[in-house]
RNA sequence: GGGCCCGUAGCUCAAGCGGAUAGAGCAUCGGAUUUCUAAUCCGAGGGUUGCAGGUUCGACUCCUGCCGGGCCUACCA
């Protein structure tokens, strides 16, 4: 709604500033006035105007608000300072609107849009890095599913890497199994371990351990990574033992992770692996393409002789020489195929797809998998089910000869993908390729949804029992790391979280019965995880703390879900239904009504909370147009802490006028209403009672 | 060396495209009529926004140069 009359203002000073001084403004810039008593919308547009028109911003202000005709829904317009415009609403008409949940449809841009995270290594247990990549991925889902848009959700398996190679060495060279075997026993002994550690829980935290003995391992004598190099080998080979071996561990470390993110109610449609790619030669058929296209060049000399390389992304030189006028598409010049004319590229900036020795590398197969993506590649995977949530919903894995009937995966007209910013380069080299290739329209679709690491307080590592220099000490944050088994592991911490939320619970609300306590047990440990990861913006370094994650007050998800059981008590005590009251709430107040108590000091403060609870689809397709979902937790922080004042400033059922009773519970309603969205769209739940 | 990112209160972070007095949480200190449960609220102290220039009506925000820190820069993924 607030969304809806910014633009309906807009609209109408933008048609004032062209019939009067026959000025065209493209971005007509809107902000809020520092306090509510001024207003709904400011507009520093005078000010803008002074040089041009050659007048006093002042001036100028004061004839935009002569000029302007009545805008339905606004009171009026003032000139406030040296210039600003001070717009207000027509409280009561807004507010009627907002009870009756009036939000005018949004404009859905047409296609499937398709968001891929997590895409953790199928190797060990997930970590806190990995929850902050899937929290954001998700939700932001959730944000685009909110706005209306269709979405895929992938998560991509790199089952056939170095990673997964290193625990299958694990178990061939690492494991003392305490017995010596002939030859041909080996395999299937080892085969038959590992199947019974995968019929105990938590598998992946097994191969943590293990995953971080094989590194020691490599490093005390290098020859050891031999054992790497044909381990891997054999896995890419496929149809041996040992990648049956490396099959195993994966899909059983991925049943983990898929249980782990179930946890924090995150689900995906379809898992493509990198096996399928590889076997489907997914890479044959962006090879002949990228060959055809230029894109990538054939070095006979050098460092990189034998190999195929493409231009590292960003080091490209200007080919746009003296094309400073803005033609409109400036990516243009990139479309064309000759651009990638074979000149030389420095060794410095070769990227390199193809080895000498044939084989191509993650990039290559990076690149072909996005061609899939939006349909440019020619080929597609098999698909069958391989997880069953337990709200019946299924998701799809990769497999070279699939069931018939599947959903349609790819081919979708815009991609975002959840990967940290250390990959930003690779990212980029994709998106150029693509442009490379002539669809420049993909690249355009294509968004790196880049965020910063999660990373460890000294004193959180010191905590963990890691040896700290003094020079880490003095570090802000210490980077985790698998290969040092150093880290916290996804579980680990939801399972603090709900055994310190549970505490809590037990204390306030010992009346209630045991599956109770641990249901709002995990709601706010989920809560508490899912909020706290969103609250930093992305390019922030979450420096981790437990004391800060095991927080529940102040800026917490907590904070937030508490102010809804509060709203929730007022009605459960006064014996109405919430959800009813709300959905009638424009009948219980009379607009004479919402204009009585909107006005006047109180009013001001209580105008201040439905103005806040008509922000959610602008705070959306804000977050939405920045991918930034810490917009999202900011907003729901601050509605909470609007209502947490209001419920504390003005008791409800206490209150004697009948009128204004119906008009504070309206509040609280609304209010309620709003968070419980919000909350909803960073995945996050509310208990019945806190 | 090159590319990207960061530097704001004691700590952790915000600040819509350049806008009005740079805001929160935590921590510290002091309070909240025995009320819709205090996982709450109110108040106080705390800032030369790393430094120096520039652009302009106006700069935390844009430009340049420094200082400090991080990441990327493998025929690894």
């Amino acid at each position: 709604m607030y969304r809806h009359l910014e633009r309906r203002l807009v609209e109408h000073l933008r048609g004032f500033l062209h019939r009067t001084y026959g000025l065209g403004i493209a971005n007509i810039v809107v902000e809020q006035p520092p306090r509510i008593e001024f207003g709904e919308y400011a507009l520093p547009i005078a000010f803008e105007l002074a040089r041009k028109l050659r007048k006093a911003p002042r001036k100028i202000a004061e004839e935009i608000v002569a000029g302007v005709a009545a805008i339905p829904g606004f009171e009026k317009l003032e000139v406030a300072g040296g210039g600003y415009i001070n717009v207000r609403v027509s409280r009561a008409e807004l507010a009627k609107a907002i009870a009756t949940d009036q939000s005018p449809a949004a404009e859905v841009p047409p296609g499937k849009v398709l968001v891929e995270h997590s895409s953790i290594n199928p190797n060990k247990a997930a970590h806190i890095g990995h929850l902050r990549n899937a929290i954001l991925g998700d939700t932001f889902v959730r944000l685009l599913r909110f706005a209306g848009t269709e979405v895929d959700v992938q998560n991509y398996i790199d089952n056939t890497g170095v990673q997964v190679a290193d625990v299958v060495v694990g178990f061939l060279r690492c494991v003392n199994y305490k017995r010596s075997f002939a030859s041909a026993e080996k395999l299937p002994y080892i085969k038959s371990f590992i199947e019974q550690h995968i019929a105990q829980p938590r598998f992946d935290y097994y191969c943590w351990d293990l995953y971080a003995r094989v590194s020691q391992w490599y490093e005390e004598d290098k020859a050891n990574l031999q054992a790497r190099a044909a381990t891997l080998h054999s896995i890419e080979e496929g149809n041996n033992e040992t990648a049956a071996i490396a099959d195993l561990i994966s899909v059983a470390v991925l049943n983990r992770h898929l249980e782990t993110m179930d946890r924090l109610d995150i689900e995906y449609d379809f898992l493509p692996r990198e096996s399928e790619i590889l076997h489907l030669h997914f890479w044959d058929a962006a090879f002949s393409k990228l060959k055809e296209a230029g894109v990538l060049n054939y070095e006979t000399e050098g460092k990189n002789k034998g190999c195929w390389v493409m231009r590292r992304a960003g080091t490209a030189k200007p080919l746009t020489t003296g094309d400073t006028e803005d033609t409109g598409s400036a990516e243009e010049g990139y479309d064309d195929p000759v651009s990638f004319s074979p000149e030389r590229i420095s060794e410095e900036d070769q990227k390199v797809i193809v080895r000498s020795n044939g084989t191509v590398g993650y990039v290559g197969k990076d690149i072909a998998y996005h061609m899939w993506k939006f349909g440019l590649l020619g080929r597609d995977f098999g698909y069958r089910k391989f997880y069953r949530y337990p709200n019946a919903h299924d998701c799809w894995i990769s497999t070279t000869d699939g069931e018939k009937d599947h959903p349609h995966f790819g081919d979708v007209a815009e991609i975002y993908n959840v990967i940290d910013a250390r990959q930003s380069e690779a990212q980029n080299t994709v998106i150029e390729a693509l442009r490379g290739l002539g669809h420049g329209e993909a690249a355009d679709r294509y968004t790196h949804f880049s965020y910063e690491m999660v990373a460890l307080t000294p004193r959180c590592a010191a905590e963990l029992g890691y040896n700290l220099s003094e020079e880490d000490k003095a570090r802000s944050w210490i980077e985790v790391s698998g290969r040092k088994g150093f880290g916290v592991k996804a579980d680990d911490l939801l399972d603090a979280l709900i055994t310190s939320a549970r505490k809590e619970v037990d204390a306030r609300h010992p009346e209630l019965s045991e599956p109770e306590r641990a249901g709002i047990a995990t709601q706010i440990a989920i809560g508490a995880l899912r909020y706290f990861m969103l609250k930093f913006t992305k390019p922030s370094v979450i420096a981790f703390d437990f004391k800060d994650a095991l927080s529940f007050e102040g800026d917490t998800g907590p904070y937030a879900q508490y102010a809804v059981v509060r709203a929730s008590n007022i009605f459960r005590k006064g014996g109405f239904d919430p959800d009813a009251f709300c959905r009638d709430a424009a009948r219980q107040v009379s607009t004479e009504d919402f204009a009585k108590y909107l006005t006047g000091e109180s009013g001001h403060d209580i105008w201040e909370l439905w103005l806040a609870a008509a922000k959610t689809s602008y705070i959306v397709s804000q977050s939405i147009a920045t991918t930034e979902p810490a917009y999202l937790a900011k907003h729901t922080f601050q509605l909470a802490q609007l209502f947490n004042t209001f419920y504390h400033r003005y008791p409800i059922l206490s209150e004697a006028d009948e009128g204004r009773k119906k008009f504070l519970l309206a509040t609280a309603a609304v209010v309620r209403r709003e968070l419980i969205r919000v909350l909803a769209a960073m995945g996050i739940s509310v208990p019945p009672v806190m």
